[in-house]
DNA sequence: CCTTGACTGAAACGATCGTTACATGTAACA
DNA sequence: TGTTACATGTAACGATCGTTTCAGTCAAGG
């Protein structure tokens, strides 16, 4: 990949961030890329090349940005798991990626023959990475969807209205929910043997 | 409102519904309706003036639909109100339009200059509706959006997996922890005083 | 120097966009 | 019957879409 290819790449991230995916055409996208149309094809081979190269490209970010989170986790953890996945989702440019990929879930749930093929399926299924680690009285699949549209909800929330304190503190409230639930001793420490995991994609 | 409006209103929506919101035209349009893109300018005025239309009925159908479940409600409730709301929300047209108002959410919330105008300010703010008769150790700015979120959440994992049983699991343990934490003998029965809502827009 | 390959600009292609002009049809009312 | 208002079809407007054609610039390698 070409050096300009790849300055494209990072402005053209920076300006879809901000953008959306909704009624993107290429000259518009072209001039905030400091180019023309007519080299956004020549880069890329056609619009829709484009966008998968550039979803590919924020999909690997943020999977290297969330094993970095993994390998910073001590094993004797400080905080809830779902608490410090929250965090490193909502922080600084994986906050924008998120934000883009779940308006992309969104339309691909109503629009699948246009949309769906950008969806790399399986990638970031964040489900099954914690899954494993829920307590054990929760290793069921209602209640690991009933985590994960925690954070899909909370995210849309934040999403919507920016009050990161309201949303903060209903992620609180389902922690003690939840640990009230599993014991009063917290988390299970636990390996928690895996489970098949749900088909969710993100 | 002439009866070959309200025809195209009804056509229209049948159409959105099952098209999504992105990449609209009027032609397509026209042709799904049984009518030519030059009537329907001619009887709503322009492209945008037809979605507000379109998206005002809906939202007004959803409205009455949701009052007929308030008015169906027996007053010592037989199910939780966030089940009954579960049920009335995904059942039917009335989950077609939810979903076509979630997805005009999401596309609002990353391009409001565009998509903003169509959101009615404030309707169906179940939120508001459901903040009263939460038991009142819930009573809480981070609970109620708790309740919202996991409502929002588990309606988008119903959406892009169409897993209704898993989904409803899910419920069903949410309404079993919140019951835990509420005390052992389910939602307060007491009037509970209304709180300062959030700017919840669903 | 010459060739080659990567890169770029200007202009245009056909298609489709929202919208409009203009003519016509139909039915009610005077 | 003539008038009026609503409804509809055909065709086109200018704008923009993704993409292509053609011509060029520029640096590296023979």
């Amino acid at each position: 990949m070409s050096i300009r290819k790849q300055q494209l790449l990072d402005a053209l991230i920076t300006y879809l961030v901000k953008r959306g995916l909704a009624d993107l055409s290429l000259r518009p996208m072209a001039a905030a890329a400091g180019t023309s149309a007519r080299l956004l094809i020549f880069h890329f081979g056609s619009k829709e090349r484009l966008l998968v190269e550039v979803l590919a490209e924020m999909q690997g970010r943020l999977q290297r940005s969330f094993g970095a989170l993994l390998a910073a986790e001590s094993k004797p953890r400080k905080v809830p798991l779902l608490r410090a996945f929250w965090d490193w989702a909502t922080t600084g440019v994986n906050y924008d990626y998120h934000r883009l990929l779940y308006q992309l879930q969104l339309l691909a749930a109503q629009n699948p023959k246009v949309y769906g093929r950008y969806l790399k399926q399986n990638s970031m299924t964040w489900l099954e990475l914690i899954q494993p680690v829920l307590p054990e009285a929760q290793q069921t699949p209602g209640f690991a969807t009933l985590y994960g549209a925690v954070f899909d909800g909370l995210f849309i929330e934040l999403m919507s209205t920016g009050d990161r304190r309201r949303v903060n503190a209903a992620l609180e409230d389902f922690i003690a929910l939840a640990r009230m639930h599993a014991g009063m001793d917290g988390p299970s420490k636990r390996p928690a043997r895996r489970r098949p995991s749900s088909r969710r994609s993100r």
